[in-house]
DNA sequence: CATGAATGAGGTTTCATTCAT
DNA sequence: AATGAATGAAACCTCATTCAT
């Protein structure tokens, strides 16, 4: 990828991450990624464009480690392996993960990437379903549903305070609750 | 309190949960309140200025189930009322609950209100460490971080689809995990 | 009418009718009009709002004195009266009049306009057409064509040298063959 | 002519006609006459450079069938054929013709040509006036300008509506008033 | 000849805020 | 207490033009 382009993109996640979306401004990425103004609108259509294309690349990121050899079945050891990966790449791309949830919490700016988040969490919601009603569970959905809440909470927590945070210790009640 | 101070603050806190507050302008909100621009401004000193007003409303709202004796000290049956009536408070006043998750993951906002939150969540994290600690966990620290990590995680989603969540299920799981 | 929001009208047409309306820049029009650049966003939606206001005022006018009984029926009299006056309001109103022309030049701009436009010269086109058929013409409605495109060629050129054109000597040539 | 040249000037002439000069930008005309915005700026100095080439090329055309044989006279016969000439060119090269009507109405623009424009019309008008005269006519100045006038309405009707223009017999009239 | 990345000035519009009434 | 006209900074975006390739 053309270079400007990438320092544009990784400008935007962190200022939006920081900032939030609306709260970030052409001016500042452009500013702090060294390029004009004008140049974004060569790569992305608009400030809505260039969060959707931002979004896009890290939801793939995410489904890449979900059942890996793509069989629509979740086993034991992919369930834990992707729990483990989910909190490494939160500390890996903070910045990423930190607007992924500033997304997720504001109703205004969930609609603008709505159809792509639908993409990405209908299948996962229901593989894991399959995998607590295989495991024996009384009602899989409402345990799906607590887990993925469980998940976004904790992901939260990490992200706001990742130094402090006992996530090794988390993960581990985590991964008994739940596995 | 003034009829027309309170339609701003409702209003305020709707738009504010809706579409977020730096994509909410003083404009829409007094349109939708049927009052002028100018009267917020007898009100409030500025847009942060509501925000921080807002937030203290329902950051006083949490405090007042939790020790609810105030004896510093959380029993079984306070720990259980407390959680069932967060959940109760998020069904009740949706629009204030969706906008502290607005302001929590946003950091550029959270700072706005930072000393109001730290007032708010310093001695509920001792006072649920304590808890935990009395109950026998290894790592009570650890125990309380992930039992306010899973409340924002759930109340999070919860709060996106209050029709559809299983909210009974999931909370007798969390009653029956942490209490 | 507040005086400013005349201002703004005023300076609009004659920077429209001089410079064009895509080429005239709404900071040209509030310097010259001695306004903020905002204030503008008080009083028209947008650029083009502004330009519908101005179109209608036009309209309006000109109507106002082609059968102004409103009887449906152009008497000879009336007629001659209303030919008279447009060329009185051309040099009354030359700006607002250039500024038609230049909107029907430009298919694009005649656009933001055009619902405006067919509720005017509809109910005329039939007038004068009735009128050309009274009068015993063989086609009256390519008498009607041609008259209004006579009128209008004959605007134009009037318009872009007043102070020059044998306006009266050609006003006589326009009545002694169509009226 | 290089082929890539014409088809630029070719797309610019389509859309000055239809969106005006200012309302075409650079990138449009390259998008549609699939160019590189570059390319255009090896042929054509700037953008009022690509509008001056352009008004040159019609105005040849236009004087080409004006006094064909340069004699400075202007016979019955000429006339005649000049007029439906121009009618014919009209039809044929609407879009031309449609942005030398957008011209003329916008001063701003006007001036970008007026040098060429001038060089055109002076003989013309001079031949006009001349020919009038000869046919007796007390002034004959105002009618070489109420023709021209003329000339201008119906052309721009025309153009404006070329289906249902009621053209040859309009034709017919002017001939029959001015020859 | 041809491209398209890159620029930066300037366009339209929004918005928090002030202030005379 | 209440209004809304007015401001001006700053937002998003467009565009003519340049230049390395």
């Amino acid at each position: 990828m053309k270079p400007k382009k990438e320092k544009i993109i990784d400008t935007a996640i962190a200022l939006f991450a920081d900032n939030g979306f609306h709260n970030t401004s052409i001016s500042q990425i452009a500013n702090k990624a060294g390029v004009s103004k004008g140049l974004m609108y060569n790569y992305f259509e608009s400030k809505e464009d260039l969060l959707k294309y931002i979004f896009d690349l890290g939801a793939a990121k995410l489904l890449e480690n979900f059942d890996p050899n793509r069989d629509g079945v979740l086993t034991k050891e992919e369930f834990i392996f992707y729990i483990e990966d989910i909190f490494y790449q939160m500390q890996k791309d903070r910045n990423y993960w930190m607007l992924f949830f500033n997304i997720v919490t504001q109703p205004a700016i969930t609609q603008i990437v709505a159809d792509r988040m639908m993409e990405m969490v209908g299948p996962m919601m229901k593989e894991l379903t399959d995998y607590f009603r295989n495991k024996g569970c009384e009602d899989p959905e409402a345990e799906a549903r607590y887990f993925v809440a469980v998940m976004d909470g904790v992901g939260m927590h990490y992200l706001l305070d990742q130094e402090n945070y006992p996530i090794r210790s988390v993960i581990k009640k985590i991964i008994k609750e739940f596995v």
